[in-house]
DNA sequence: TTTTTTTACGCAATCGTTGCCGGTAACGAT
DNA sequence: ATCGTTACCGGCAACGATTGCGTAAAAAAA
């Protein structure tokens, strides 16, 4: 079953007009009588006409659509940079193709060779925890598809980013355990290739500094899979509790690692933050229900969202290539509640 | 700036043959020699050449894309239902267009006329809490566009759908709730105009009725907004609490009226489930860290996605007008956590 | 050798839309 | 009467891929 719309040519044969002088006059060009327009638009609205896109994008080599590439659509932070990606690029007129890699290089692969197949005219892209090359994405960027990270970036391409700051997002975190009374924190992680990861490890790491803590290697733990399955996470936790430099606080660098460690410790019957503290990123609208209430660091994942479409809009709708590209950093937020709060 | 692909023209040219010639060379035609084939295909690979998908679909008259209009991604339900519709769409070369109405119906209205603008070859839908006009959609399934709903269905459009059994559900979680003690039992839902609310209110008074529990209409409270502010859960919740008849289990027929519950119930200061015991309909990956761990009734969203997705192939797929239509239902789960254990 | 068949390719039209060029009628200016 | 201008509109081509039809050359049959 087919569904037909109304062309501009049938509009032109029920006016007795040319395909082009119908266009024009839907177009509002000042070639074409106000009495012409008249009846061109009102047949319009009669018949329902509306223009159709594909047509469109094959005449103007656009298609108005952008791709999206993220690791998860269900991880909050995600789902909440979509929403910020949606509502600019709707009011700019533009459609949004979102694409899931599940923390998989190949699925994030297969995903934007769909996107560019389809002809989207940019891409907002954060890297899946298994991207080590990025040749891919290079080439697309030097052939001139317009591309803004975010989150997860790519360091070595040129271009525009949207990221928070995830040094000093971690330093907090990690300061508010040492002053909270932790002595022993340890920090469970991404795969260390994300430029996430490597930031956030830089934050714990210098706040640890800072406070005179030495910086033990044994109390890090990076989960390769990005806690895409508990397993992971599990043997994680279970080897750094078992050690006898047991942890009395636990970092966590991300959304999906965050409700695993908590999952883990109260399987454990680990009490929190008695045992020990945990501090988390995560954007889950819900942990302040949790048990404990979390203390989590939040980043403003609509806003980020925002800013790197309107960012692509603009590498989009630019006459001449860019060259100058910007690096917007934005701040997390630090919410303490009762997973800490000795 | 803008991202050039290779045409077939590229092709021809670069081969010294005619785009017809090359068209059918890649596309296997018996008409063309072996020996062309090879050269063809050669300078495909070289020159990584893609078919135009815009210019296909022109030809075609069809996109290979699906549109999906939720209420809202960042709900968990909704992200799995997603997926299940990704994963079953992506196998069949169809891509899937994402659209949130955030339950109201002018965005509602708004995501479905770009959609179909857009030239999709169907739509999978769930209709916002907002809704009550649907002529728009019937209009739709008249011209012939193939639409398949799932969860919060339109009865007066015939055509296939996908649900939960609601109403079994919903007996379910208030038969537990009465087994566990409870005898004054609230029910908070979405507007009692949704199908879904429906279903869940007849379960609830169903299994009141079952087991001798008188049916007081003043147990029971409707969200109009679907639970999108807390504002309005709040003052259901004041209003139910403050009264005479206070209830000692509550039932809460949506995602975020659970959670916002859950959450009153905390400001309050009231002890779950000691003073009032607490089942909600939750797709939520983490209501087991809730405190207490909530008793929930889940979807299988990620099947009710594939099916919805599989049926709308079949629509779509279909040479002849389709008149013989199926509603398919799957059952809840219900997981017994500690918010109604006594 | 002549006729028929087969092979292998090109031409042109098509999908819906729009940019460009060109044409015609009306009207005023010369 | 002739020319130039303006207003208004139509035809053609093109975007990229596909396809029915036509046809030259090669192969097969007569």
């Amino acid at each position: 079953m087919r569904f037909e719309a109304v062309t501009i040519k049938d509009i032109a044969k029920a006016t007795n007009l040319s395909a082009s002088t119908v266009s024009r006059a839907l177009r509002d060009s000042s070639e074409i009588s106000e009495e012409t327009k008249r009846v061109v638009l009102e047949y319009a609205e009669k018949l329902n006409y509306n223009p159709n896109p594909i047509a469109q994008s094959l005449k103007e080599r656009r298609s108005r659509t952008i791709g999206v590439v993220v690791c998860e659509i269900a991880n909050s932070f995600f789902s909440q940079t979509i929403n910020g990606i949606e509502s600019i690029a709707g009011n700019n007129g533009y459609n949004v193709i979102i694409s899931q890699s599940r923390e998989s290089y190949e699925k994030e692969l297969l995903s934007l060779k769909y996107l560019t197949s389809r002809s989207v005219d940019g891409l907002i892209v954060t890297i899946s925890t298994e991207t080590k090359d990025t040749s891919f994405l290079q080439d697309l960027h030097r052939k001139g598809m317009p591309i803004v990270f975010f989150d997860r970036i790519v360091e070595e391409i040129n271009t525009h980013k949207v990221i928070v700051d995830n040094f000093n997002g971690a330093y907090q975190a990690t300061e508010h355990l040492i002053k909270s009374g932790c002595k022993k924190i340890a920090l469970i992680s991404n795969d260390p290739s994300l430029s996430i990861a490597k930031d956030r490890l830089a934050g714990y790491q210098s706040a640890l500094l800072d406070y005179g803590i030495s910086n033990d290697e044994s109390m890090v733990r990076y989960c390769e899979q990005g806690g895409m399955n508990a397993t992971e996470i599990n043997t994680a936790m279970d080897s750094l509790l078992s050690g006898k430099n047991k942890p009395d606080g636990i970092f966590t660098a991300s959304d999906k690692i965050t409700s695993h460690v908590l999952r883990n410790l109260h399987e454990k019957n680990i009490k929190i933050p008695e045992e020990i503290s945990l501090v988390g990123f995560s954007n889950s609208e819900v942990t302040d229900l949790f048990a404990p209430s979390l203390t989590v660091v939040t980043q403003p994942a609509f806003e980020m969202g925002e800013l790197a479409t309107k960012l692509l809009l603009k590498l989009i709708e630019s006459k001449r290539p860019v060259t100058e590209f910007e690096t917007t950093t934005l701040s997390t937020i630090l919410i303490v509640r009762n997973s800490s709060n000795l």
